[in-house]
DNA sequence: TTCACCATAATGTGATCACATAATACGGCA
DNA sequence: TGCCGTATTATGTGATCACATTATGGTGAA
């Protein structure tokens, strides 16, 4: 029986809008799976609540139920999704308590990645990342939510990176795991009430950097975080609960 | 085909020579090895470096392959084992380089979560780690490695409990998966060099528990964490690169 | 003696089937 | 008409088989 090398095309309702720089051909099919749900959390294609069920997703990436059993199984792991037993996983719902607690840890590990990247970056850090923050301003402009997160991740994690620190960084991939469903609520709700004061922070942040300063870094980084937990907050409450 | 709802007693590799308090008989099987291997992992009884096959741990719990699969997977997602494509999972061999990133995130981690135990503890909590503490003791006392560390793990982890984040504890579980292998060996190199430093420590964070002082007890925690970090950078300097 | 190559074995990974359990819908009773 | 118990469905979980790929051993020639 031939097994499948190449996985097919993902299910349109994963699917991104803007595929603009998907890592995909990984090696095993699991891992495959694997890279396309989690892209699809950090990028909140998923809504909390939302119920994974193995043969659905087996049937959509037409594959058998191993591989996504396996992928789903890690992304619990991860904390990134719930399950009980012999129940479906789902996409856990954030109550408010639970959005502070991440949002304290987010400030806590994000924050020292910061400061860190700024005592440890090169001069290419900020190239990368001007780049990516003119690609999230234009899609800002263009109102193309999708590219704005994506771009908003690239921005970020070409930060956290340059901390040059593999396990921080997969603690704050976990958080953004965790807190991706309720980001995109926050942003799409924001645009049109007001300016983006996101850019400002990044640039702030850009700024810091240059000068070699640490704790302003650290500064603008928590408004960044600060800004998108109050909006975040903000729709739990009126939400659920 | 009747299928177990019962593990089989663990193998003898495995099992720990003081099952103090071991929080068996989970719901599903692979819930029971993970727990099995995860216990073990913290407590050092599988070292780095060692290859974990499938098939030998499925002979070993008399079941199937499948279960030894998922908690694997599960394992491997949080950062405690590593696995290559098509290749057998191994426990991570630490280098120096790896093993300072681990000790900086759980300074950071651990130090936090420390500071707001004494924030938000009742006196309860004293309660607990005075008898745990006594248990360390007792265990330093009559040389008995398992016991202690079993102890230790204890004293911590109702420390990090009493800091009210779910979040937070999740993370530091996973540095305890992580650095768990290379704990055991700087614990049982030490007994017989010196006294006993880390009981001091314990002590004292009581002490500043018992005076709410937030910064002292994150001191004393830093000082014990960079204790174990000492013996175990010291441990691995001579026996790997 | 040493290195390269090939054959064999071993191991992870995917597919399929079987079953226990939780969710759901239907029918009967108050 | 509303509610509860039961039968059915559906879904996660475990077992088994099949296969691609890696590791390993031996054998050949240089």
């Amino acid at each position: 029986m031939a097994r499948p090398r190449r996985l097919a095309p993902s299910p349109e309702s994963l699917r991104s809008p803007s595929p603009v720089s998907r890592p995909v051909s990984r090696d095993s099919v699991q891992d495959q799976i694997y890279a396309e749900l989690s892209d699809s959390l950090i990028c909140g294609r998923l809504q909390g609540g939302q119920t994974l069920q193995i043969r659905d997703l087996a049937d959509a990436f037409h594959t058998s139920v191993m591989p996504v059993r396996e992928a789903l199984r890690r992304l619990v792991a991860e904390g990134a999704l719930e399950s009980a037993t012999q129940q479906p996983v789902r996409v856990p719902h954030l109550s408010v308590k639970r959005l502070d607690d991440i949002h304290r840890a987010r400030l806590l590990v994000e924050g020292h990645a910061a400061e860190r990247a700024v005592l440890l970056a090169d001069d290419h850090l900020l190239t990368v990342l001007s780049k990516a923050d003119a690609e999230f301003s234009n899609a800002l402009a263009a109102g193309d939510v999708d590219a704005e997160l994506q771009a908003n991740q690239r921005f970020h994690f070409a930060l956290y990176e340059a901390a040059q620190s593999p396990t921080l960084l997969s603690m704050i991939r976990s958080l953004w795991l965790q807190s991706g469903p309720y980001v995109r609520i926050a942003v799409t709700h924001h645009s049109n009430e007001q300016g983006a004061p996101r850019t400002l922070h990044h640039h702030g942040l850009m700024q810091a950097l240059a000068k070699r300063d640490a704790q302003a870094a650290r500064r603008e980084l928590e408004a960044d975080l600060d800004w998108a937990w109050r909006l975040m907050k903000g729709k739990v409450e009126v939400s659920y609960v």
